[in-house]
DNA sequence: GATACCATACTGGTATACCACAACGCTCGA
DNA sequence: TCGAGCGTTGTGGTATACCAGTATGGTATC
């Protein structure tokens, strides 16, 4: 197995909270953390900067920390993205590929680690994006599932929540082998917005106590 | 007025075509044309590549080609996001804005050098974007817009589609005022539809007669 | 004349030294 | 004791030297 890039162990280290959300970062900093020198760790943040998960501040570099409002924003762009990519999987997908999207929510019913549950999950979304057969799509759904990937740790919190999820998934998979273009929206935006929201709302509520769950936010 | 940056300078020449799509670009080539080392250049492609104006070709770097398969999808992609932008430019513009917009839309009559036109139409487009108040979606827009750029040039050749954009922008307004969502996206989805399938059909014909008006697709 | 091989001249990738600027803190003077 | 000024330290921004890999062209040999 060849190594982790750079970029992918500063990617890991963020969405892992490793790096806490709004946390300083300087380049001359990470050196000796990642064992290399300016140049490649200059060019990794700039990288992590266009997938949002770093950000200037000022002349300086911070993690992204995580907003209240941005992520509003982000689940209302998401709704577009994804119901459109629910309707043209209806449309493209073959029956194949739908049963394997479907197995992919049925499988996540297991016990799970909250990781392989967030990986899980992502991975439903990002496969379902794929079924709509256009990059563009598929490349803005992948960066959604990044920025919001950190608040995931919150959802996978409670077993009630995760089931929920799957059943959910599970909702959609049908409409879509059911070729039923408008259901798949209706369950796709179903499960989007009840998700956003109970997000939204948890964070809403205290940010103190998330820091209880070692969650910070950054801001 | 600031002296633009290297950025915006190699973004500018790849725009206007003066950097020809698919010409291969070397770090320390450009050195001598823009005047600057191979570390601010080095950071301006990276950036230009997350913008897809540059992508890598091997271990080297090429000026992003004009893929026909690519713009289809692009315009698929844009439908998606532009309808979604009307429908919430309805629910939440205000009159003031609306009218700002219309007069963008009405202001482009005049005649205008191609490059005018291009940018108008840009503007047109990332203002009604803009009215949805979500800042991914501006974002995308903007990104599809710089995506779309170079093949405006081919546009604006004509005329008459000059003047078809022009109406089909003044009808999405038009709708907009009434506070139609239902209209607005309609006529947002039959204006990028139109334009798209007219654009794909004037690519694929040939490439050929397409490089006697200067340009190359790059592929 | 054809082919194989080697030298050379590129490529991007990396490490590092130097620059200007900014913020913080200490020191010196009132 | 308080305040102002200056120096030290740390920041990102830039220029550049060096590295390893690669493709290419010329040459020498068969």
């Amino acid at each position: 197995m060849p190594e982790p890039t750079l970029h992918a162990r500063l990617r890991a280290a963020i969405l892992s909270l490793d790096l806490a959300p709004g946390r300083p970062l300087s380049e001359r900093g990470l050196e000796p953390e990642f064992g290399a020198s300016r140049t490649p760790i200059r060019a990794a943040l700039m990288r992590l900067e266009s997938e949002g998960l770093v950000r200037r501040d000022g002349k300086g570099w911070i993690v992204a920390p995580i907003d209240l409002d941005e992520i509003r924003s982000l689940y209302e762009y998401r709704e577009i993205l994804e119901s459109a990519s629910a309707r043209l999987a209806v449309e493209r997908a073959s029956r194949e590929d739908l049963e394997a999207l479907a197995d992919l929510a049925r499988l996540a019913d297991a016990d799970e680690t909250p990781e392989h549950s967030i990986d899980a999950g992502t991975g439903f979304h990002l496969e379902l994006a794929r079924l709509s057969n256009n990059d563009f799509l598929i490349d803005a759904m992948a960066g959604v599932l990044t920025r919001l990937y950190r608040t995931r740790w919150l959802e996978v919190q409670s077993a009630e929540s995760r089931e929920r999820a799957h059943r959910e998934h599970r909702a959609v998979t049908a409409a879509l082998l059911a070729r039923d273009g408008a259901s798949a929206e209706l369950a796709t935006i179903a499960h989007l917005r009840g998700t956003g929201e109970r997000l939204v709302a948890s964070l809403g509520e205290s940010s103190q106590r998330l820091r209880a769950t070692g969650i910070n936010l950054g801001n």
